[in-house]
DNA sequence: CATGAATGAGCCTTCATTCAT
DNA sequence: TATGAATGAAGGCTCATTCAT
């Protein structure tokens, strides 16, 4: 049974180092720049091998998704289990957000590509299962907080709105930002140059604007962000946050 | 003369039809289903004379970029030109952008593609020089509007921000969200099924959390949509509403 | 009648200009770099127009040969023309080969890709014959050179050879170390760095060796180009001879 | 271990297959004529296939030239090995020349494509140091000889020329005189019809012309060409020898 | 299980030549 | 006669996937 196990955990570890080079590859050399070939090469392995973890590019890529979303859902969970009011979690959810686009830069990468190159109706049943498995629970995560908003009154949605379509003005935000951030340069140049900062000013600007007590005129924000760092994250809240909010 | 005329229309209409299935291939297939052959055959003439009009792959793919915003800027310079309040105007731009993109939908992949394949870098440098003209004039008619709001004291930026971090915000959640449409399917099951609609409250929450008066509590912004729809649009305003605002 | 001079004039000069233009390509370009678009957009006339002058690209090449050799032929009947003993008419022709050469430096090419690219059976009977004309002379100026040397007894051929083998060995070693010296970088770093100083010191070893009166060491060869530069080609010395002979 | 053996043996037979069809393409349809579809075909196995024995088309070919050079420096250090006085060694190695290229026809176009086509810059770091190589052992065989000859007092070089000169001239003639036997039909059909003899003679009177000694008047350098046949090549001096000389 | 040679459809691009205007 | 748009065969090369060893 130990040489069983040992084997296993060859596998599982050959399967990581597989995505962590084809992370590399994609993000460095883009869609058309990561190919099974350079993968096999990389591992040191042949090209069988790869193939008897992933049964095909889409599936290998698929699971590039999977594993990433896992580790943001992680992050996601560790914020919404931070003490406080829901606005409070709210942001530490966001300054999650944040930390990991900075440790995972190749997120929105991938994400991207799931969405552009039709990968994920070519995956396996099993990673798209997966894939919606993670993205519940990461929706859960965000939602459940305001949720807890609407029960506890410090929000109240209007009719004809539900928390949802709140949840999704924040995620769409986040994401589009980020995007934005590299395609438009014009833009660039005219706005604050610290783009995380910006983003972050929107986000509070949004809950504002849907009425989320309290609001950022009313409470420290910033204060709180550095909190959720030291509490959720256990960060130095200097690593964290670089301008006062 | 009308001879010459008549051939340089030719091929005038063709490069468009060129330029319209390139379009349609780019939406239906990807990325890596647009090829020159298909082109070819779908147009129905030779590869060699779709490379008379465009020399290369990425040149097609700029020009369909360009195309495309050079579309998308008519709507919005229409829009800005609506005779209102500026938030009224800023209505008006939603409005056109919402109009151009329904238009128009592969406009977010062209960015997205740009963005992704680095097919800016590979174009011509005249169809570069273009992509950025066209780049500033879109950002000049939405951000002429903010700064309107600024002077006329509608809206006051708080100090460290500016209105390009607010358009930023905007253009950033705009596009997320169409993006996000496509790919969040589970969360795409809990919010309300008007996406649109949806996209539409989270951009007036965003503009009532920066303080821009007329807060949408203050006025009829579904009113001003449908008027912005017929004067600046000529459009019917059933075919802009479906839900009201 | 002079209107149509004129027109066959334009024609004759049209023809001259796409020749020198194909030229330059083919040294620039090589054999691939030299296509049919490129020429007409050079001389600003159309496709049909450069094939209404050829009927094929073979065909222009073989003009090109055909062409390059009269001018070659020109310099060898000169040089045949100059007064003195006969190896001193062979010296003559050595010269007039250099400057030929010089001159036009496309010479060689054309002639390794007339035999490479198996053009010449491709061009037109009326090319194939100009060029065999041709030839014809260019061993004519130089074997009767030969002929009149063994006429008046300054060289005799031993038996089983005859003035053309001794030609044949010339015209080899001309051709080949001309080519020789381009290829064979290790070899051109030992030897005397003069290329053309060394053909000559071969060539007069050759004809040394063959036993032609004078030899080289009964006669100053090296006075008999400074005279034939002079009184064949009417070119100042210095321009011909760096090296004394 | 036999079995790694045999497939690393069917590798080698294959590679070695594909540049005996390229070599024979080269030959008879040239350079243009020479693709990788074709040979592709010929081989009876598929493009990728080829793909994985030469990474392009110019290393084909580049392959192709190593190969050959090195199968004639075989020759030529034989022939230098031969006992005798250094001219006799000379002789020695113009009949290794004439053996290889009888035994390899496409000597001269590969060496002329080199030059042409830019094949060797395009060529692998790897295949120009092997390239390298090889030309150095060749020139090392052929001018060791000269050298000798200098030394032991039978051939004494003038002021002004080095030995290498002399061996540009014997390449020069060697290799000028095949291709000239392919292109010039008119000279061919004055000339003496065997036109290899024609090529020993003009050598011979070339080595005489620079006094290298035993002059061809005084030694049977036809006796001493028979004997190197034998001695040498273990060749039959009938299948070396069709003319006295 | 691991290997990596073999496959072959597919892609982008070029260019000599034709022919309607 | 001049034009230049149209052609389409060809060529070099890539790469996901398979399968015999």
């Amino acid at each position: 049974m130990s040489t069983l196990t040992r084997k296993q955990r060859e596998i599982r570890d050959r399967e990581r180092q597989i995505l962590v080079i084809a992370r590399q590859m994609l993000l460095e050399r883009g869609y058309l720049g990561l190919n099974m070939d350079r993968i096999a090469e990389a591992i040191g392995y042949s090209k069988g091998t790869v193939y008897q973890h992933f049964s095909s590019k889409e599936d290998l890529l698929a699971a590039l998704c999977v594993q990433t979303k896992q580790k943001r859902v992680e992050f996601f969970e560790k914020a919404a289990r931070f003490e406080g009011r829901p606005r409070e979690r709210m942001t530490a959810i966001a300054l999650g957000d944040e930390m990991f686009v900075a440790q995972f830069p190749d997120y929105s990468r991938s994400e991207e590509l799931l969405n552009i190159e039709s990968i994920f109706a070519k995956a396996s049943e099993c990673q798209q299962q997966a894939m919606r498995d993670v993205e519940a629970r990461c929706i859960g995560a965000v939602c459940g907080i305001a949720s807890d908003a609407v029960t506890c009154g410090d929000m109240t949605m209007p009719e004809g709105s539900n928390i949802y379509d709140m949840c999704f003005g924040l995620y769409g935000m986040s994401f589009g930002c980020r995007v934005a951030g590299k395609i438009c340069t014009t833009l660039h140049e005219l706005m604050s140059p610290d783009t995380l900062e910006v983003l972050r000013k929107n986000q509070q600007a949004l809950l504002d604007g849907w009425g989320w007590r309290p609001l950022s005129s009313e409470w420290d924000y910033a204060a709180t962000r550095r909190r959720a760092a030291a509490e959720a994250f256990h960060a130095e809240p200097a690593a964290v946050t670089h301008n006062s909010n």
